[in-house]
DNA sequence: CGGTTTGTTGAATTCACTCAATCCGAGTGG
DNA sequence: CCACTCGGATTGAGTGAATTCAACAAACCG
């Protein structure tokens, strides 16, 4: 299936879709909804701790991250987000951003002003549970990587977030074949694995070996799912996908 | 100020002002939430993975945790749950469970019928954006023990631990002159982390050893809080309390 | 009490880190 | 068309924070 680019709202519905059944009419309301849309280039800062938006921004095309530094100028990336994302679905309710979004390669966005989100949430009142839910998912996959930084060795760790972008690039129909766009750099999945740099370096080498990913450029695909699900231990329960959706 | 024991109602609603102005209405539509009442033990699983409740868990007294495990039966706890908290709050939207939640002291716990949740959102859609803050709320926690663990040394990791749970205690009324119950043993300490039992003690020890806090039992005391802030690099922005609650 | 959990200590080990240095491909400009 | 730059990837060697393993002390509980 080769799916021509979708349209902003055409996208934002078949993620939420993935999460969250949505009738006809409240596909035509969401259909309905403004958006701005936006290019950026890589390495922009999105939306800053401190910040207090008056918006949500929708990933459309490229790659986000979530990210916090520490005292000693560490970073740490919280998560990242793909197409179809709404990262700062938060900024709904908690009025001071309290993380940093940037994207990690070029992106195009779409910004939707909170107002016109609270109105279809008072129209269509399951909106509001679909939104909700959609920010528990996230919630859930930022349990997942305080499991997976924790506890996991390195090669586990990093096999892990590779299948985790697989499967979310999956039901947005950008992982055909095994095959997908991975802009991040090899520092970038330090930061987001809590590894060196160097290490992960290394690792990356040991999975190649191994057969379970091959790279070209920021491509990445996986020869074998089933291989590199049980190398990260990887079970997609915590992204809560409905059943068409996995299929 | 000596507080008694507050009643199961009181203590949920001295918790939500702490994220969320509530109305006197609204105060008195939560307590008229029917909440049955049930006392546990120490180590009993509240909430299994797989679990599909039907009921939500509002802690009234002692520590519970919730946690996953690894392939290799690592366990990560994922946050701490003091009296006040609803660790299950998003099993309103997430039909099945994906994580376990146990108790790490006696509790004493309220359960709060979905459908009584549900029907308190309806009639005060107020309320809807208050819980929703809420697990908005645990997932900034989620984020900043993300950032924690994986980015601060041991020393840091832990101070800032206690730090959270002194802040989060207080607006609660359980953290008076910098002295609280603080009942999670080392190993829990060190599952909460990402650091071993043993590594745990000897932090622990420097701790001490540098007058950042005192223990006798499970009594946890902290005789001066900007220094054990600025240990922990802590900044309670994440809490995202409001500004009479910090007072 | 005796049994069990929790806390403490020591010694050896290791996984991942730090610190460079080097390599490489993609642009850019002369 | 090649020199130059620049970000990213790769490699090597030495180091260290935290681990493992194991034993022991102390506190807790029925």
């Amino acid at each position: 299936m080769t799916t021509l680019a979708p349209t902003p709202h055409e996208l934002m519905i078949r993620k939420m879709e993935s999460i969250f059944p949505l009738s006809v009419e409240e596909k035509q309301a969401i259909s309905a909804l403004p958006i701005q849309l936006v290019d950026i280039k890589t390495n922009q800062d999105i939306v800053r701790e401190g910040d207090e938006p008056s918006q949500c921004c929708l990933i459309l095309e490229g790659f986000t991250c979530m990210y916090k530094v520490t005292a000693e100028g560490k970073r740490q990336i919280l998560s990242l987000y793909v197409p179809g994302d709404v990262p700062d679905m938060q900024s709904l309710h908690l009025k001071v951003i309290d993380i940093n979004i940037a994207s990690i390669s070029p992106c195009k966005l779409g910004f939707i002003q909170h107002k016109d989100l609270r109105q279809l949430c008072e129209r269509y009142p399951r909106l509001t549970a679909a939104f909700w839910r959609e920010t528990l998912v996230h919630a859930s996959i930022f349990r997942e990587w305080l499991l997976n930084n924790g506890q996991r060795p390195a090669y586990t760790r990093i096999a892990h977030l590779i299948c985790e972008l697989r499967m979310r690039l999956k039901v947005v129909g950008l992982a055909e074949n095994g095959t997908f766009e991975m802009p991040a750099t090899q520092a970038e999945l330090a930061d987001a694995t809590g590894i060196t740099q160097v290490h992960t370096n290394r690792v990356l080498q040991v999975l190649r070996a191994d057969g379970l990913i091959s790279t070209v450029k920021t491509q990445m695909h996986v020869p074998d799912w089933n291989k590199l699900k049980q190398a990260g231990e990887f079970d997609s329960l915590y992204l809560h996908l409905i059943k068409t959706a996995t299929a």
